[in-house]
DNA sequence: ACCTGAACACCGTTCAAGT
DNA sequence: ACCTGAACACCGTTCAAGT
């Protein structure tokens, strides 16, 4: 398979990822005002003060002071910003537990701090789609979970799925919370009023428990998904 | 709080959906070229045979015959549109397992039944944020969910949970999967590439694994979650 | 060698005007 | 009462032209 420069190659894959670090010596010819890592911060700050639908190639050029046009000098797409400015984003929130606790408690600490992070910049969520995966601070963090796993007595490929699975997990469940933020007292109120007009013969448990139901949050929700993941890790270290 | 006509409802929301079927009944007032359901159809469509970034309200009317500006007569907006769309693909991919199975098969099968469904249809799933959650097919996958968890001895509570964890993995795990496409054998390689040049010293296992981790798939990191899960509801149901 | 202004081909949404 | 054409204010991306 030839690599031919005119086939553009999809932003994330190891294909992406390996072309940019074997890339990475002949890059800085000159002094210039921009850099990939301004830009991707500057995304990032976009994201945070005005929200995911405002990261667009004018408002970041506005922000940086450039024309539009600049900012394909360093980035050849949009898509190929929101890979590296998410690898980035991976890289603030990933966060060392404190040191003492057992292997339980840190996992508990490290998928509750990851989700922290997630729900305190909601304006990353959106973006983060697997193709941050291969990034250096995304496998920075997968070396972290890697390392925790393995020392416990996971295999390397156990230790592999069973991360993945965390991470899957935390951001899935974080997508989830905040498509509809269940936190609004109103929005709890009106669920049950949503659940009990709902015919009682196709919906007998929504309907008979409609109060019940709409008292069950986000958070109650992760621990069950969280513990779930922690007795699997239990059981297979065990066994 | 009073519910102004002027303040847009967000769609997807408790609020959202309530209107929605209180004001059902005085929809139909004459006969009509499109129906929202046609709308809703021909949006799943689309998103089948032309991908994601194809669902335009051009592209939509287009294939519908009629004008852009007509479609706002049934819908407010494109996120509304969406959020109809979503929860009615999920009318599409809810399958009732075979008879007879166990609890654990019966999940297992829903399970993989749902995840099969998404990864057919891959258009789908950048759509699928939550906002789908409370519209009358997600809730009846629900109230399946629901009536089996109990079933088998979880209270409504651990039901609901139990039920939105597994949603949750299932639609996050896909997520993360088709983000980058690991099943591509070349794309294989290169991950292993990729491990291969990071350096030892701060990746140490990525390094000395790198052929064994970059073989890692997507499969097996959902089995690995799936297995977690089921084994968390046994625990549960037999403590 | 680097950056820009202006354009191109798209978006979602609105609204006066038609029938 | 219903639908439309045409416009508005945006997008991401490109490229000849500047310095």
């Amino acid at each position: 398979m030839r690599m031919d420069d005119a086939t553009p190659i999809r932003a994330g894959t190891a294909a992406w990822w390996l072309a940019r670090t074997e890339n990475a010596d002949d890059r800085p010819r000159r002094r210039r005002m921009l850099s990939l890592d301004l830009i991707a911060d500057t995304a990032l700050t976009v994201l945070d003060t005005e929200g995911a639908e405002a990261l667009t190639m004018r408002r970041l050029a506005q922000r940086l002071n450039c024309s539009q046009a600049a900012l394909y000098r360093h980035v050849t797409s949009r898509d190929e910003l929101v890979v590296l400015a998410m690898d980035r984003a991976m890289g603030l929130g990933l966060d060392l537990p404190p040191p003492g606790l057992g292997w339980r408690e840190t996992s508990e600490w490290q998928a509750h701090s990851f989700r922290d992070f997630l729900l305190a910049h909601p304006g990353l969520v959106p973006f983060l789609r697997g193709t941050e995966r291969l990034g250096p601070n995304s496998l920075s963090g997968m070396e972290l979970w890697l390392g925790q796993f393995t020392a416990i007595g996971l295999s390397v490929r156990e230790a592999y799925a069973t991360a993945s699975a965390f991470a899957t997990f935390v951001i899935g469940s974080v997508q989830f919370t905040l498509g509809v933020d269940s936190t609004n007292p109103d929005e709890q109120r009106l669920r049950r009023r949503l659940y009990e007009g709902l015919d009682p013969r196709r919906h007998p448990i929504l309907t008979a428990h409609a109060e019940e139901l709409s008292q069950v949050g986000s958070p109650e929700e992760f621990a069950f998904g969280l513990a779930a993941l922690l007795d699997a890790v239990a059981v297979r270290i065990s066994g």
